[in-house]
DNA sequence: ATTAAACTGTTTAGCGTTAAACTATTCAAT
DNA sequence: ATTGAATAGTTTAACGCTAAACAGTTTAAT
């Protein structure tokens, strides 16, 4: 009985989801700002993700593949990649088989600078790793996926 | 044994924790997108932020309070105050006991919009109450609270 | 073959954020 | 009383992001 109350609407849970929100995005401004950190000088955390993508997932690519990968719009991810590309990080060539689309490759440059950045992490991914248990991180990544998957569909409707 | 072992590190828990990092990302943006979507022309979530402080926490304040209470830099709480006064949701005096502080509190135009934008959130608010089990939220909370105050002690060393 | 719709990517304006440089004021120690 | 350090707030440059307008290319339907 009480358990069934606890666990209903209430006009006071309004606080709680904002504490909710709230504490996740302190969380995802001070870990962006602690990586960030530690990432070699003029990498920022938006292109090390896609230098780190295409040595995980894919040697090439287009713009608007990544843009989804990373659950962004196709002008942030024209800036992101333009950016690396004035450092000679990527390489963005037209598709020959198609005039619209265009063909994105990790340069060798690239790639030690995306292994320069892994290492640099390193210490505090240790860090993390040692301070927080796997099984904690684990659980809390399936309840964030749950929250996640509901904003991705509540997206547009 | 087997339980020990997948709680030590290993080098392949960079990919987990990243995970963990990322999926907080995307909750941060779809969520602050999601309540902009609903919120009156014209506010942004970090001035409702502002305002519903005002009418939750104390009726006035100084910049550098609310900086603090908001975990943010003080130009960005400059920023933030004056979007909010040029709208004549607030109002921003110099503190007559203090010649560097200032003095910054709610008008009535900035009540009523706050109030607005408090109905204007409350079906969301709803819907994820009703999708998400209260004791589930508090529970992420508490993990997620631990995580923060990692960071934030982690911060400045 | 033409034409309309869908797609791929870019640009622009606007918001939030940080870090660092800069004013101005207050406090504390001498 | 002076002087030096700490505090309060602002400004600027730079980054990421979105939304909306735009241009070009491809596809599909007529």
């Amino acid at each position: 009985m009480q358990k069934q109350e606890d666990t209903q609407f209430s006009a006071d849970d309004g606080p709680l989801l904002f504490s909710y929100f709230t504490e996740i995005g302190i969380i995802s401004q001070l870990s962006s700002a602690l990586f960030q950190s530690v990432l070699p000088d003029g990498l920022t955390i938006a292109q090390f993700g896609v230098l780190n993508w295409f040595c995980r997932v894919d040697t090439e690519a287009t713009p608007g593949r990544l843009a989804k990968a990373f659950q962004v719009t196709g002008g942030a991810m024209t800036n992101t990649l333009k950016r690396l590309e004035n450092q000679r990080l990527i390489k963005i060539e037209p598709d020959p088989n198609s005039g619209r689309k265009k063909r994105v490759t990790i340069t060798e440059l690239g790639r030690e600078t995306r292994d320069g950045a892994i290492s640099a992490l390193e210490p505090l991914l240790a860090e993390l790793t040692q301070r927080f248990d796997k099984q904690f991180i684990v659980k809390q990544i399936s309840g964030l996926a749950e929250v996640r998957e509901f904003l991705d569909e509540r997206r547009y409707r």
